[in-house]
RNA sequence: UGCCUGAUAGUAUAAUGGUAGUACGACGGUUUUUGGUACCGUUUGUCUAGGUUCGAAUCCUGGUCGGGCAACCA
């Protein structure tokens, strides 16, 4: 089976460095998340791409965690990451943590100021940022620039002992305050922050920043094409020079642009605010853009890397269309799900010519797409059903294959029958439908010769059993809440979460197996909530199924 | 007004000097005991102006537009 899909460019450039025989052929990636939030579907992008680049040019991939600021960081979200990384299929050759790397990143940083490329910085934040120009203006060097070594090799012992408050003091590398790129003039390597750290505790109070722990840790560990996202172009010098003046093994990074999806956010700084301000029932609410959400949403794992495939890899600024991903979970869930019948906004059916205490047994297969149908399931059938209010109309307009007076449809898995009257109330809502049913034209034994347009789904309201069904749609309203003036929560979509708390479903339904997707026939993909218990069912729609039908 | 990036149908993504293709979407049709699926068809594109070349989406020059960069965040 030959893939003839082209190569993204960073395949391209791991194709030619196995041909120049770079690192002997090596390839060795890393996922860094920090530790600071849970993942979502934008880093489902790097992780695929990760250890995709890995299993497809027999190299390995570290999950290595980015903790070096202690003050955002936390077991919980190591542990969400893990289960994350697990879930969508993947192994990481080593758990690493750039914490394990404090004492190696402490004698980098000494042997710089030895080198006199660092140095001790007594001014505050303000004054630095002060001093750093302006990308039009150079910056302008202060006193403690020309610290000398002694002094900086002291000073820096003392940051590490603990001898001064929080802000007093950064270690800053001494490169160049006129640099066109902003990163070079003298960024910060160190600062001190008096806080526990989720893995060493209180040995350190000084830690590291971003620029100064990427590259060596990723230097450490021999990877040799380190991916990350466009916004750290910019940071490239700054990872080479370290690299270089370290003498260490050459990590090479490569950038490529970060996925944005149409009606959703993609921080973690955001969907943060969404958790903590309550919008959203926590960072697995099937609305959010999560992997913990859209699991328990019901995307499977291979919906998510078949949707990370499709959307590509390249370097230009891209919004997905929400649809693609919902594309990818039908394409899955069509194959795999089980059919079953659920009415989620019910309306009495009575067929007046069949028998009032008769009960049949009709037979549904699980799968029609699978052969054999992949197993089925019995379906007990009786004179009174629930049918969806929406398949019945009063005045049918022409194309409506569906009921109304004089109409015919099947009734999915039993007989066609044909609407004969219905009842109102006083309010002039319809309360019952009344049918007569073809007793010739069962199901899989049908001699009537009728032939109908519509097939319509029901559930026998004597075995009826109950359940919570929770309908999502799009979390915003605007396709870029982020891009829209004022806060992005003014952009939140108010009926984002329907919920039907008594629905009526068939009775197999009742051994819905957790994790598993079914389809509600003609409703949409279906999986079981985590709060659902055997004494309350609760189902998620995961995606509603494409409707091809426009209503005039 | 500095530096870095990027620009191909509505949205993404290929074509690496030689036929602008694919997917999703939209639209139409066939099949169908899900208005689903499957299958078939239609639709729409190289930011712009020059240049090099037998030939340019691709190379060169100028412009236009988008994104990023001045956290003791990553």
């Amino acid at each position: 089976m030959s893939e003839e899909r082209s190569l993204n460019f960073i395949e391209e450039i791991v194709e030619e460095d196995i041909h120049a025989g770079k690192n002997g052929g090596a390839v060795l990636t890393r996922f860094p998340p920090e530790p600071n939030g849970y993942l979502h579907i934008g880093h489902a992008k790097s992780i695929c791409l990760n250890f995709g680049l890995a299993n497809k040019y027999n190299g390995k991939t570290n999950l290595r965690f980015d903790d070096t600021n202690p003050t955002k960081e936390d077991t919980e979200y190591v542990d969400s990451i893990k289960e994350d990384v697990k879930w969508l299929g993947f192994d990481w050759a080593e758990e690493l943590y750039a914490s394990d790397y404090f004492d190696q990143l402490y004698a980098f940083a000494v042997e710089l100021i030895k080198k006199g490329l660092a140095y001790v910085d007594d001014s505050t934040a303000e004054e630095i940022a002060a001093q750093k120009g302006t990308p039009t203006e150079p910056g302008t060097p202060n006193q403690y620039r020309s610290r000398t070594v002694e002094e900086n090799l002291q000073l820096f012992a003392d940051m590490k002992a603990g001898k001064y408050p929080d802000g007093a003091k950064v270690l800053r590398a001494k490169l160049d305050l006129a640099s066109p790129n902003m990163h070079l003039r003298d960024p910060l390597m160190y600062r001190i922050k008096h806080a526990h750290h989720h893995r060493t505790g209180d040995t350190w109070c000084i830690y590291p920043m971003y620029d100064f722990a990427h590259g060596q840790s990723d230097a450490i560990e021999h990877i040799t094409h380190s991916v990350c996202t466009l916004e750290f172009v910019p940071h490239r010098p700054l990872y080479d020079w370290f690299i270089e003046r370290l003498n260490l093994f050459p990590s090479k990074q490569y950038e490529f642009a970060r996925l944005n999806m149409t009606y959703t956010v993609m921080s973690k700084r955001k969907l943060m605010q969404l958790v903590d301000e309550k919008h959203v029932e926590g960072w697995d609410d099937p609305r959010m853009s999560t992997i913990s959400g859209l699991r328990r949403r019901g995307y499977t794992a291979a919906s998510i890397r078949e949707f990370c495939e499709r959307i590509g890899v390249a370097k230009r600024e891209n919004m997905i269309d929400v649809g693609l991903l919902e594309f990818c979970i039908r394409e899955d869930l069509n194959k795999t799900a089980w059919r079953r019948m659920a009415v989620l906004d019910p309306i009495k059916l009575i067929i007046t010519n069949y028998p009032q205490e008769k009960t049949e047994i009709m037979h549904g297969e699980n799968n029609p797409e699978v052969e054999g149908g992949d197993g089925g399931r019995d379906i007990p059938f009786s004179r009174e059903l629930w049918i969806e209010r929406e398949d019945f109309m009063e005045e049918p307009p022409k194309k409506f294959f569906r009921l109304g007076v004089g109409l015919m449809v099947r009734l999915k898995n039993a007989y066609i029958v044909k609407c004969e009257d219905f009842k109102k109330d006083a309010n002039g809502n319809v309360t019952e439908i009344y049918c007569t049913y073809i007793p010739e034209s069962k199901s899989g034994e049908d001699t009537s010769g009728i032939h109908v347009k519509g097939t319509i789904h029901w559930v026998s309201v004597p075995h009826a059993k109950t359940a919570e069904v929770r309908l999502y749609d799009r979390l915003f309203q605007v396709e870029d809440p982020s891009n829209e003036d004022g806060d992005f929560k003014d952009y939140l979509n108010p009926n984002s979460l329907h919920i039907i708390p008594s629905a009526y479903i068939e009775p197999d339904l009742a051994n819905a197996i957790p994790g598993k997707g079914y389809q509600f026939i003609r409703k949409g993909y279906f999986t079981l909530d985590k709060h659902s218990t055997a004494d309350k069912l609760v189902f998620n729609r995961t995606v509603t199924l494409k409707d091809g039908w426009v209503k005039k």
